[in-house]
RNA sequence: GCCCCUGUAGCCCAAUGGCAGAGGCAGACGACUUAAAAUCGUCCAAGUGUGGGUUCGACCCCCACCGGGGGCACCA
């Protein structure tokens, strides 16, 4: 994942990095042509906000944070490649932004809408759902409010299903954990939609249930108290002075409070009746505020015996509770404990005796068949809010026309590149900057010719990074926004690596912006990234570095002290890549003395470069080859960590042979500092570089190739069987690899220590596990 | 409350169901040194959170519990 510029490269960035450079550089070593991109991600509110503070353009803070970044990368020796950077907020970039927004727009992915939606009063702008965390905007921590505006949508949900069924090609690829978030995030759940009418109303009230079985049990309606709907219902019922006092006091309610489960259930009977339409049975419609305005159809029937929640509001609100589903356990209304599990129906007309999931699909088909009912999915997820009332960002390319309505600008006329900022006042107020650039908003109709005014939100920076991924193989194609032949070349990403942070968000955008390019024919495959790894955070003393906390440590200082080969094996070396790095529990000064000791490998070779390796100790030689095999099968599995334990041990193996074996000269100590350093090449190329210098190769190593792994010497002549009575250790022996169960058995009955154990016991058992071991079970 | 991950030497971490230790950090001792640093070498330590189960055999699989981390959370 691309970095967002907000000042120098930190610990974080400098694990996700080399873990990704790591990965990139074997397959260059293993000979595979490896795309390894890098851009930034430019867009976004801390630059805004240091423009206020600072008084200057946005652009100047992105441009030097991006400056001071990339001279890091190149400093970490991160093989990216140079040629292909991208910034987001360059209008080469953006303007494919506005082309995809205007193909979207062409399809109806891209609306506009007037809804409530969430406000950060910090920020100052509309957030999406997945923007808002417990009620808290994301960024800043701020409660979000509810807000009621016109807002620009992408139609994310038309996708809900294939978001959810593509995740089959992504099991096993992506972190189980992410693919879960994920199914939550989307929320599906079966069941149907149900018309209740309601007296005194002539259109009736749809509810969402998932237990349409229970049907006989709902004794009450609940509708979300914020609801239109709620406000409708209680005018001219009488109550409308009650109805407004608590709905003030649910508002006033903090949103903590609102979201802890255990609270007490509040709510306000209407004064009005619905008729449950299976039994034809009057039933009281209360508000409340446990009932969700935008989920399902913001209204339920409760069915107390059956949903904890609906019993809990019976019973502080004295309502009935009735049993339809046998479950053979106490009466709910005695423990105040709600049964949901199987059962067979009772109290249910027709339907008794059958089982839920009959009687369920029983009691919709019959409704249906007087309208009355539908089986339905009902979905969490929302549609994803894109507009917002910033600067920073890619300008909508709609002019708002007053004969002509919304008009797309022309895709001649893009991109609409932002003014700049030097004559606005960028300080949030709740209307975006732009609306006070005149001379920019204020232009003709595209169609018309009258006067019009261009729509001045701006994109989220989510939009910006959805699709990056492609921009990175055609970064220098101007007529498109990606080239379809140089995406067939090189995409879908083969592997990705992020935090998990994004599991959600970017993932979950970037998978609907390549089914949409997709279904409008730009791609030719449906998800964007093969694989997935999730690196884990770098903490210190078990908590997130910041200034504020006093732990941060710097990276800039760490590689002042300790050099980018230590730093980069320190972050390799330290754990999984997905666990987290706690910076107490890592040693660099470690990092740079194993780097040092495998440096002096390389002076200590004396043969001449090209000496046959076959002339060397075979010993060293089968240590090097499984090595080898041992740190490729590791870089390839992600054990970063293990890799590098072996190149350690290649390392002493080899110091061992030089110091007190076979010495320099020895053949196979060439081919071992050799492998040692290519190993290394990939964690630390700075070091191994030098050394492949001083083994008198000619640079550069990067590119010198993964080393040829002979399988005669990985797999050992001879190994250890080890001999068992009843599960305990009682000989080891010498056998060859490819023996057969039979003759290991053999040889262990034979075996003196076994036979001396056994001493002529019964023998009940032998399980021989050529070559590894027998067991004899007296 | 529900779901997922995790628990191995003082610490970070390894071990296709088959000898619990690969590697590192920290520590101890020795060699080299006038001394120190650096380097080299030797050593040190856990029986795998707890209790059951499956198996010839369990760190590994199953169940329960405990501790740590994370996700979701009035989603009808």
């Amino acid at each position: 994942m691309f970095p967002y510029p907000s000042g120098d490269l930190h610990m974080g960035h400098a694990e996700a990095y080399a873990l990704g450079d790591v990965i990139a550089r074997y397959w260059v070593q293993r000979g595979f042509n490896v795309l390894h991109p890098i851009g930034w991600d430019a867009f976004g509110l801390p630059a805004e906000n240091a423009a206020i503070k600072r008084n200057s353009d946005p652009r100047e803070w992105t441009y030097e944070n991006i400056a001071t970044q990339r001279a890091s990368m190149r400093r970490y020796a991160c093989s990216f490649d140079w040629e292909r950077i991208l910034n987001t907020c360059d209008p080469e970039y953006y303007r494919w932004n506005q082309w995809i927004f205007l193909k979207f727009y062409e399809r109806g992915l891209a609306y506009r809408k007037d809804s409530p939606v969430n406000w950060c009063p910090d920020c100052q702008t509309v957030l999406a759902n997945e923007q808002v965390v417990a009620g808290l905007c994301e960024r800043c921590d701020t409660q979000v409010t509810k807000k009621k505006l016109t807002q620009w949508y992408f139609k994310i949900t038309d996708y809900a299903d294939r978001l959810l069924d593509d995740m089959e090609q992504l099991e096993g690829k992506w972190p189980e954990k992410v693919l879960t978030m994920q199914r939550n995030w989307i929320g599906k759940s079966t069941g149907a939609k149900v018309d209740f009418a309601v007296e005194g109303r002539s259109k009736p009230i749809t509810i969402f249930t998932t237990r349409p079985d229970t049907l006989f049990g709902a004794t009450f309606m609940v509708v979300a108290v914020d609801s239109e709907l709620a406000r409708e219902l209680a005018n001219g019922s009488g109550v409308e002075a009650d109805f407004e006092k608590y709905l003030e006091s649910v508002r006033s309610a903090s949103e903590i409070d609102r979201l802890s489960t255990d609270r007490k259930k509040s709510g306000i009977f209407l004064n009005r009746y619905a008729i449950n339409p299976v039994n034809g049975e009057r039933i009281p419609i209360w508000a409340s505020d446990y009932v969700l305005a935008d989920y399902g159809t913001g209204a339920i029937m409760a069915v107390p015996a059956h949903d904890q929640r609906d019993l809990d509001f019976a019973r502080a609100m004295g309502l009935t509770v009735r049993v339809v589903v046998d479950t053979e356990e106490e009466d709910p209304a005695a423990t105040g404990i709600a049964t949901d599990g199987n059962g067979l129906l009772i109290n249910s007309d027709g339907y008794d005796g059958l089982d839920v999931k009959a009687g369920g699909e029983q009691i919709v088909a019959d409704l249906a068949k007087k309208s009355l009912a539908s089986a339905t999915e009902n979905y969490r997820l929302r549609d994803w809010l894109i507009s917002r009332q910033r600067f920073w960002g890619t300008p909508i390319p709609i002019i708002h026309c007053q004969k002509c309505g919304e008009v797309p600008v022309p895709e001649d006329q893009l991109p609409v590149r932002l003014p700049t900022a030097k004559d606005l006042d960028l300080k949030p107020k709740g209307v975006s900057p732009l609306a006070t650039a005149d001379e920019w908003v204020n232009v003709d109709c595209p169609k018309c010719g009258a006067r019009a005014k261009r729509d001045t939100d701006t994109m989220d920076t989510f939009v910006d990074s959805s699709w990056y991924f492609l921009r990175f193989t055609s970064v220098n194609v101007n007529d498109k926004p990606f080239d379809l032949q140089q995406v067939k070349t090189w995409l879908p990403v083969d592997q990705y690596v992020g935090g998990v942070t994004h599991a959600i968000l970017h993932l979950l955008y970037s998978r609907f912006f390549t089914k949409a390019l997709f279904d409008m024919g730009y791609l030719d495959f449906t998800e964007p990234f093969t694989r997935l790894l999730n690196q884990g955070m770098v903490l210190m003393d078990g908590s997130a570095m910041s200034k504020s906390r006093g732990n941060l440590v710097r990276l800039s200082d760490e590689l002042a002290h300790h050099g980018v080969d230590a730093i980069r094996l320190s972050m390799v070396f330290a754990g999984p890549p997905e666990d987290d790095i706690d910076w107490k529990d890592v040693s660099p000064s470690g990092s740079v003395k194993f780097l040092s000791r495998a440096w002096r490998i390389a002076k200590d070779v004396t043969s001449p470069v090209g000496i046959d390796p076959s002339q060397g100790s075979i010993d060293l030689r089968k240590v090097t080859h499984k090595a080898l095999a041992d740190i490729s099968f590791a870089v390839e599995s992600f054990r970063f960590n293990v890799a590098v334990a072996r190149v350690m041990e290649l390392v002493n193996a080899t110091r061992k042979a030089i110091d007190t074996g076979v010495g320099g000269g020895d053949a196979a100590v060439r081919e071992a500092a050799e492998a040692v350093a290519i190993a290394l090449s990939l964690v630390a190329p700075y070091t191994a570089e030098e050394m492949w210098e001083i083994l008198g190769h000619s640079p550069s190593i990067a590119r010198a190739g993964w080393p040829a792994i002979d399988p005669d010497l990985v797999s050992a002549e001879k190994v250890i069987a080890i001999l068992q009575i009843n599960g305990k250790i009682k000989d080891r022996i010498e056998v060859a690899p490819d023996i057969s169960d039979q003759e290991l058995e053999k040889l262990a009955l034979q075996n003196p220590q076994i036979a001396a154990e056994l001493n002529g016991a019964d023998i009940k058992k032998i399980i021989s596990r050529a070559p590894k071991l027998v067991n004899i079970v007296i």
